[in-house]
DNA sequence: CGTTCTTACGTGTGTCGTAACGATC
DNA sequence: GATCGTTACGACACACGTAAGAACG
């Protein structure tokens, strides 16, 4: 068995069991990843593609299993390289970041744009997924990072880290009524249609969870997976916006009336996740160190009400 | 990088960091051993091991990381060439388990004979250590089970699978005083010198947690790792034995009374782990099926009072 | 001086690429 | 006929073994 070998299984089972588009990717002609595959599968004594003739139409159930080991084998390997990179040069390298757009777009900026300054030759990449795409990107090491708050608690084959909490806010155009009321509580804001996150996305299952032991029925008139687009629809009056309250930016939407809501929903914790006995290169514990550093030092600047280290 | 330089690493180390004795292992020439870790270490830009001159005397820092993952490339592809054999040949193979003289003495026997009448082309193997010893064994694919009561619980990269409950008996000699009372309590065992396991085997955690906890100082007179060795001096009249209940052979036994303890102590878990993502091979999972099944059964038929079913 | 590791060099295996062939849609 | 995968063959690279050299106790 070769690294090759494995190198060619994977690569081939991401192209779609397309061998050719498979040989492009790792630089190679098709005939040699053709003969990695048949000399794999014939020193281990196993069909590992399902094949019509010629074409390869599948992953066999022996083919599924040995993937799923030959993934690891490669992680394993890049964790060896990493090492060495390290100690050869531990200030340039790539950070391959996994996100929603919330994050990305709210919570992100400040730390990446610090951690550039930190290390400027090393390059960031942010890839936008829901979070349950997140989890099989971390676990197929698409990404080093995962950065969400949904899928990531007690996921068997992921190291995560609490990096902070948020709650929700509520934001209404001025002079909405719901705004004259003291204090808002559950039924107040069941009142009036609701805008905000799709199922899946941005703390929806905990707040659906709430509203349903409450026993009330919120009439949610539209939801997004990103804050912009919800409020956008607050600001064309469609309803009140129920978002992460990291997402209200004073300034930029000095527009839109915002309250806090921490004393009606749980605390959302976001982790940071990565693949169990990954190794971190420097710039990745420190990327982790300063997301934490930076949410303490924001939360205790701005007095943000809907935030809090963990 | 290379799976040959990987092998070359892990074996290097455990021979001592001795090229020739790891070349030996390997089947192969000093030469080509030094190459792979020379070709390896200058491929990753760092030196894995220490050297004084020409004589290697450590793994650098670098080293030890670059070895826990090498052994986890290794795993996995012993994983791989698992299910290939699995699907050539599921009747025979190596079955190595690992565990403490107390399950391969008094456990194992049946289930072991078992196994061998449906798998007779399974090589058995019986590595006997510590519970301690056993979890290293475990991590570094020494054994494929490692089957003990300690240390097994919540360890990080092992799975482990409960497979029955045990508690303690006590033996003493035929009309030893200790076997007139009714119902033997915690403070009645301390009357007498006790002779018991050694810390780190069969249960002796949570014996001594229990009677420190019910402020008794038991006159320990000696211990052992087996429990052939605890009889043998009870028979001597040395004192009483405290020994896990399946350790009681009635037949054998026969010069020694016997009581159950299990009102005064808590029960323990017997598992069975291996790493976590291991290619279970078909007759793995079937010992693991046996063994569950045999206890059950044995539980029913003998009525044996200290031990139980998961 | 034996043990231990590295370096030098030749041989053979094996991998990759070119190219032709065979299959499938 | 176009796309796709396998087979055949040659060139090159490289890993292993032999053997000599260098460093330590």
């Amino acid at each position: 068995m070769e690294l090759r070998q494995l190198r060619s299984l994977v690569t081939l089972v991401e192209s779609d069991c397309n061998v050719s588009r498979a040989a492009e990717r790792l630089y190679m002609v098709q005939s040699a990843v053709s003969q990695h595959i048949l000399r794999l599968e014939e020193e281990l004594g196993v069909h590992l593609f399902m094949r019509q003739g010629k074409r390869i139409t599948g992953l066999t159930d022996a083919g599924e299993k040995v993937l799923q080991h030959a993934r690891r084998v490669l992680a394993e390997t890049g964790n060896i390289l990493d090492v060495g990179r390290d100690h050869v040069e531990d200030r340039s390298g790539i950070l391959r970041i996994g996100t929603t757009h919330t994050q990305a777009r709210y919570v992100l900026p400040p730390i990446v744009k610090r951690f550039n300054r930190d290390y400027p030759r090393v390059e960031l990449q942010i890839h936008q997924a829901s979070p349950r795409q997140l989890v099989g990107m971390a676990l197929e090491n698409q990404v080093d990072f995962a950065i969400c708050t949904e899928d990531l608690a007690d996921q068997p084959r992921l190291t995560t880290v609490p990096s902070y909490q948020w709650n929700r806010s509520v934001i209404a155009p001025p002079g909405h009524p719901l705004l004259l009321e003291d204090t808002i509580d559950l039924p107040a804001l069941c009142r009036y249609p609701i805008i905000t996150y799709v199922t899946g996305f941005t703390g929806r299952g905990h707040f659906d969870r709430i509203l349903h032991k409450a026993g009330l029925e919120p009439h949610i008139v539209l939801t997004a997976a990103s804050t912009d687009i919800i409020k956008t629809y607050v600001r064309e009056r469609m309803g009140i916006g129920i978002i992460a309250s990291m997402a209200y930016a004073p300034e930029r939407d000095a527009d839109l009336a915002c309250r806090d809501l921490s004393h009606l929903f749980p605390w959302e914790v976001t982790r940071i996740a990565y693949p169990e006995g990954k190794y971190l290169r420097r710039y990745q514990e420190h990327f982790i160190a300063l997301f934490k550093r930076d949410i303490a030092e924001r939360v205790s600047r701005e007095q943000q009400p809907g935030m809090r280290p963990v």
